[in-house]
DNA sequence: GTAATCATACCGACTGGTTGGTATGTTCAA
DNA sequence: TTGAACATACCAACCAGTCGGTATGATTAC
């Protein structure tokens, strides 16, 4: 029915929200900035989202379903040793540190720094879209955690939240220092410390450190 | 010279900054805001400060001058042994967690997401701050480094960035859920991590978990 | 077959409230 | 008396959101 017409100039909102929102913050972010990078105008924008408030929350959908996509269909699935999997992912996620800051960087965590205390429906639909990634991590944590550290003291779902958070903190050093650099060598810590809690003292799977 | 009468507007309004900045956001803070958790009127405001960037400006070099102090009068320095001096710092991170959201959340790791790619100076006073922050910390983690894992692959500083990354994600998480649990979580395994680095298989000090 | 009706997508000038900043004082200590 | 510290009134720019209108295609009536 018409899919690509119809859904494009929303889409288009949509994309240059994630952008926008990313480089310069909710707050900071107006419709016109958004309107004017979707190449769009701002009747086409209030015809499709009742406010910018709305847009926020569709944007933050968009973007759980965009990541759950991408994460999903990414290579580090393939072994069958969930560990390897783990491990995977925190290759994957150092991997795709390429582009400009607002090209790698978590659009939930930025918008819910800014609006926690004063959107409640935003904040909620980071938290959400944030959870349900990390709870798809947690399941290769829970089988690895099964495998190889049964009797940790540590849940697999605290190790999904660190995990994260090593993320999030680290994007806000590479805002700090205008590059990735940060963010991989904390990339680096926190496989080692997955690599430790799992009981393998030497390294898992070949480091690809050149 | 009568510091009292004479700081006291501009100080009042550097903490209005602080507290008003981390729980709605630089962008959506306005001057009007922080005058009135001041109880300080515009015209003083923009007597003693430029413009609404220059205050931040001052306020992230105020929020450098206060951690500084604040931490540096903590009693986690006491031990001799630098590693403990280090685990004292995460526990302590992990005592403090107390009152409101943004009573203990990061004024710099808030500023400089929204501020990063708009405000340069503003991005590179946040630099500073939690470099700076970090050069200290990183003391501890070179003694502690020399100490029990001198041949260790990481750098000192490395782990300073990677423990502040860790306080920043999970200050994110918090803000997310509403609450410090995820940070204390983190920490746990932040602490952990530390104690495997610097060889000791269990506990250096013990736990003061409940 | 085609004219009338309706719905969706889109356009852009306009508005009313907000906000950073200014202009013009007043107070008061030294 | 001078100048720093405040206070009040005000302004111009900006911005989210509105509103009247157009273009287009589908549906229906006859």
């Amino acid at each position: 029915m018409a899919g690509q017409t119809q859904h494009s100039s929303k889409t288009k909102l949509l994309i240059a929200a994630l952008n926008v929102i990313r480089a310069k913050g909710y707050a900071a972010t107006t419709v016109d900035d958004i309107c004017h990078a979707a190449a769009v105008t701002k009747g086409s924008f209030f015809h499709h989202f009742k406010s910018k408030d709305d847009l926020a929350l569709s944007a933050a959908a968009f973007w759980g379903d965009m990541t759950e996509g991408f994460f999903a269909s990414a290579p580090y699935h393939q072994p069958l040793d969930p560990l390897e999997r783990l491990l995977g992912y925190v290759d994957f996620r150092a991997e795709i540190l390429r582009g400009e800051l607002s090209d790698y960087t978590c659009l939930l965590g930025t918008l819910v720094q800014e609006t926690y205390a004063t959107h409640p429906d935003i904040r909620a639909a980071c938290d959400k879209g944030m959870s349900d990634h990390i709870a798809i991590l947690t399941r290769d944590i829970e089988a690895a955690k099964r495998l190889y550290a049964p009797n940790a003291p540590w849940s697999a779902e605290s190790v999904g939240f660190f995990i994260q958070s090593v993320l999030q903190g680290a994007f806000i050093f590479a805002k700090a220092k205008q590059g990735p650099d940060v963010v991989r060598e904390s990339l680096a810590h926190l496989r080692r410390y997955l690599e430790l809690i799992f009981g393998q003292s030497e390294n898992h799977e070949a480091r690809k450190t050149p």
